[in-house]
DNA sequence: CACGATGTTCAAAA
DNA sequence: CTTTTGAACATCGT
């Protein structure tokens, strides 16, 4: 379940790779790759890493000649970056090999992470990135922006952090951890919820995120950074995935109820119905 | 063995 | 246009 904390781990670790030449591509899966694994051997290879960053739960690996490769992990993707030769990887369905015996190997369990390969000026005007909406730890993002951007939304507060046009990179853990922290029901209509209750959102959003991220991220599920290392994000967890478990604050029984179609978990006590 | 749960995005409906 | 619902993806556990 990689989200916005476990992608920039991801990301972070990448950058080993910077000044790697693309050798070679071995898959058992090339719908993995976008648009054919044919256009990943001809574009691909030879091309160095000169940088990368994160985009909402992308991953842009910029490239020489003006290439990306573009990654995204959905929901048990993971990225190896191995050694040649290095132990087996269980999933692997694609590797990458460099120069030098690096290799990155991408292990995805339920196989629907995908890879594909663009030039910078078709990544910039990619409909799926295009879209992206605010970046919550960016700098800039203020708590009066924030208010600006919710104020005139309507529906569940669960399903409009999950809203990677209003916000991007927030998934599921995240986004039940923010409700928690912000003492709010997941369910809560946005349009009950006052300024002090936005801007009570606002702090706590930056401050969960910004530990997953200093924490590495959450291993729940089969997370793990590109070294093969687990992140310990989820030692903090107060409400995902905890229910039947009893409130780390209180010790109300945690409920789980579907919201937006996505399992969730919650304090009937500590969050607020609005 | 059939079905549901899992997280995310996209398509379609309201 | 905005918001909600449904489908699809592949695998595993019940």
């Amino acid at each position: 379940m990689p989200e916005l904390a476990e992608v920039q781990t991801i990301v972070s670790d990448l950058h080993h790779l910077v000044g790697y030449t693309f050798k070679s591509i071995q898959t058992d899966w090339p719908k993995a790759l976008s648009p054919s694994l044919s256009a990943f051997q001809k574009n691909l290879i030879g091309k160095k890493i000169i940088a990368v960053h994160r985009r909402a739960k992308y991953i842009a690996i910029e490239l020489s000649d003006d290439w990306i490769l573009l990654i995204h992990l959905r929901m048990s993707g993971r990225l190896f970056i191995r050694e040649k030769g290095h132990k087996a990887d269980t999933h692997v369905h694609v590797c990458f090999e460099f120069d030098r015996n690096k290799e990155l190997r991408f292990s995805d369990q339920r196989k629907f992470g995908r890879a594909w390969m663009l030039k910078k000026s078709d990544y910039k005007t990619l409909p799926e990135i295009k879209k992206l909406g605010q970046e919550p730890l960016d700098p800039n993002f203020t708590v009066d922006d924030f208010k600006a951007r919710f104020r005139s939304k309507k529906g569940k507060l669960k399903a409009k952090l999950l809203d990677q046009t209003l916000l991007a990179g927030i998934g599921n853990i995240y986004a039940d951890e923010i409700s928690f922290a912000a003492g709010l029901h997941p369910q809560s209509s946005l349009e009950n919820l006052s300024e002090s209750d936005l801007e009570n959102l606002y702090h706590e959003m930056r401050r969960i995120l910004e530990y997953a991220v200093q924490a590495r991220g959450s291993s729940v599920g089969e997370f793990m950074d590109a070294f093969g290392n687990i992140g310990s994000a989820q030692k903090m967890h107060y409400a995902y995935g905890r229910k039947g478990l009893p409130c780390k604050v209180c010790g109300t029984t945690l409920h789980g109820i579907k919201v937006a179609q996505r399992g969730t978990s919650f304090c009937p006590k500590c969050q607020e119905l609005k």
